[in-house]
RNA sequence: GCCCUUGUAGCUCAAUGGAUAGAGUAGCGGUCUUCGGAACCGUUGAUGGGGGUUCGAUUCCCUCCAAGGGCACCA
């Protein structure tokens, strides 16, 4: 069956043509009202003007023509000229059928076949804390990549780390510094948890950085510093490698607990990308285009003057002749088209360097046009503290771990009081809840925009959060655990419909149509909206009407709801990248 | 100063240029001898100001106001 919305665009098309009007596009609305149908149309009010006719004229001609279809059973014209026009019960309980019948394969369609699509996301730095900004950035990337995947692109993660540059040297040097002061060697520190040597190397950090602005001394140092880590001076080479291995270490444990899937030897991306590789990549690229005009020197510096092209300046190699951020990237983009033939490059990152990623796309643009048009940067907002911006310099910083164990506190007070667990199942329900609140609670609003990340806001596992949706999975669990589903349900045996079983019907057969425009659009929120309201539907469903005390016909046709319901939340939830319980 | 982004209910957010601007939360009032109350129902409450384009504007354009981010050797 092709997606209902192609197929009545399709209809509408012909009518078009039968009065001399051909169009490309149709669009179908869906509109918010239930009172103007399941889908409607405002294209005879579009096209009034170019055709020369009565808007609703149009509407009538068109309203005529689907309504011939076998799928609709009722469509009008109303008042300006929309058409207004209602799917058939019988249509709306086959796709229900479906649902049960294809189980996580519902919702998959071909959009993107054949598509190879390499993501990079999260982007944590080797030698800094692992913040909620990049939980955010991993929860976002994961999000898009299931997306895709459901849509049958080929799918490969990317994270790309920086294991060198002027943080690494202050951290380092901030290390060196502490352990002298409170009399530790490095052997010591690498006896102690990894969550403890985390620990440390935020606090050293955070030191480094602040006596790089207050002490001239400690700016030199680091200067020097940054130096000889590029230069893998022997000298640092020990406490490089302890720090760079710990924190890697650290960074896949979050991703495990983040429900990323393993790949490869309890690695969860399918390629790591460092600044210490692409680096010297970069750094050539940029020397070979310097005779062609593209990047100019400048004051001991090789800049790329984005003042030509309407942009800012740049500095891509500075005057201690070390590629910054920005010819790294080009390094970057180089090496990834080197290792996956791909048709789309998506880079997830915060929004703070949409200007920044503007100059790099211009430039890349000018030495690998083909890359360059095949790049998309995606800025997420940045997540920030009621009180404001987060510093890891400062060290007012939610880390993501201290977040999920927080919150983890909260789901657990709930759960100890719950008597339909067993003690030895707390844990792990405890822990999808906790992955699913946070998840949820960064995802359900548009990727463009800044978090103000509210700790009671997250914490609340009520209303429109990700346990609410939990919930409802777990409640379908319950009434389903002991009843058999018959699938043939026959259409005709099928009366009268409750209007809450009808709302029901219809939102379900929405979720293939929300998976491609959630796709189209990069925007996991359309799936939370979604599930949401389904959720909301089933809840009112199950409010108003017994499920298993009624009589056959109808019992039959509200398991099928029950167990196409939790199907859809559990194959939504996969999309954002939240694990379903059966209890909780 | 220049560039970018954002102003929707007390707070946090929705709304491919469509019809009566939706939710959550907070407040108030209800639902429970029923399949899971992390639930359900009702109620109070909003498009920063001013122009313009359009049959129709929260959405597009201009302007003013306000907030955030970026603007040369950090990433």
């Amino acid at each position: 069956m092709p997606m209902i919305k192609d197929h009545i665009a399709a209809k509408i098309r012909d009518a078009l043509k039968k009065i001399g009007c051909e169009v490309t596009v149709v669009e179908i609305e869906e509109p918010v009202n239930r009172a103007f149908g399941d889908y409607s149309t405002s294209v005879a009010l579009r096209l009034a003007k170019t055709i020369k006719q009565q808007p609703l004229i149009i509407a009538k001609k068109i309203a005529e023509e689907i309504l011939a279809d076998k799928y609709i059973h009722k469509a009008e014209a109303v008042k300006p000229g929309f058409v207004n026009f209602w799917l058939t019960k019988d249509y709306l309980l086959k796709q229900t059928k479906d649902i049960v019948l294809k189980k996580t394969e519902y919702g998959k369609t071909s959009v993107y076949e054949n598509k190879k699509i390499l993501i990079e996301f999260t982007d944590p730095n080797p030698f800094k804390e692992f913040h909620i900004g990049h939980l955010y950035s991993n929860t976002v990337g994961e999000s898009l990549a299931r997306l895709y995947q459901t849509l049958s692109a080929d799918i490969k993660r990317a994270n790309y780390q920086g294991d060198v540059g002027m943080h690494v040297a202050k951290s380092i040097w901030g290390l060196k510094k502490q352990m002298k002061e409170d009399g530790l060697s490095l052997a010591d520190i690498e006896k102690k948890e990894l969550n403890e040597k985390i620990k440390y190397l935020g606090k050293s950090y955070a030191l480094g950085a602040t006596l790089y602005e207050t002490d001239q001394q400690a700016k030199d140092e680091i200067t020097q510093l940054n130096k000889k880590i590029y230069d893998k001076n022997p000298e640092i080479t020990d406490i490089y490698e302890k720090g760079r291995r710990w924190s890697l270490e650290y960074f896949e444990k979050i991703y495990d607990r983040l429900g990323m899937k393993a790949v490869h030897g309890g690695k969860h991306f399918d390629f790591y990308y460092f600044e210490s590789l692409v680096g010297g990549k970069g750094l050539d690229l940029v020397k070979t285009f310097i005779p062609k005009g593209i990047f100019e020197k400048s004051q001991g510096a090789i800049i790329f003057p984005g003042e030509k092209y309407g942009l800012h300046t740049r500095v891509f190699i500075n005057s201690l002749g070390l590629p910054t951020y920005e010819a790294k990237e080009l390094g970057l983009a180089i090496k990834k088209s080197e290792d996956f033939d791909y048709d789309q490059s998506i880079v997830v990152t915060g929004n703070e360097i949409n200007g920044y990623f503007k100059v790099l796309l211009k430039s890349l643009s000018l030495i690998r046009p083909d890359l360059a048009a095949k790049t998309v940067h995606i800025g997420h907002g940045m997540v920030k503290l009621p009180e404001g911006k987060m510093s890891s310099r400062t060290g007012k910083i939610i880390t993501g771990l201290s977040l999920i164990e927080q919150t983890k506190k909260e789901v657990m007070k709930i759960i100890e009081k719950s008597k339909k667990i067993d003690l030895k199942d707390r844990e792990t329900i405890a822990e999808k809840v906790t992955v699913g609140a946070i998840k949820y609670s960064l995802l359900k609003n548009g990727i463009g925009h800044d978090v103000i990340f509210d700790m009671k806001e997250t914490l609340s596992l009520e209303g429109n959060s990700g346990p609410y949706l939990q919930y409802t999975y777990a409640r379908c669990q319950s009434v389903l655990r002991n009843c058999q589903l018959d699938y043939n349900l026959n259409p005709d045996d099928i009366g009268f419909l409750e209007a809450e079983e009808v709302s029901l019907l219809r939102a379900l057969a929405k979720y293939p149509d929300t998976v491609c425009l959630a796709g189209n659009n990069l925007s996991p929120h359309l799936i939370c909206n979604y599930l949401y309201d389904l959720s909301q539907k089933f809840n009112y469903f199950y409010q108003k009407l017994p499920i298993i005390k009624t009589e056959k016909q109808t019992k039959r046709l509200r398991l099928l709801l029950t167990t196409a319901t939790a199907q859809v939340v559990k194959n939504g939830l996969f999309l954002l990248g939240i694990e379903t319980v059966d209890r909780m």
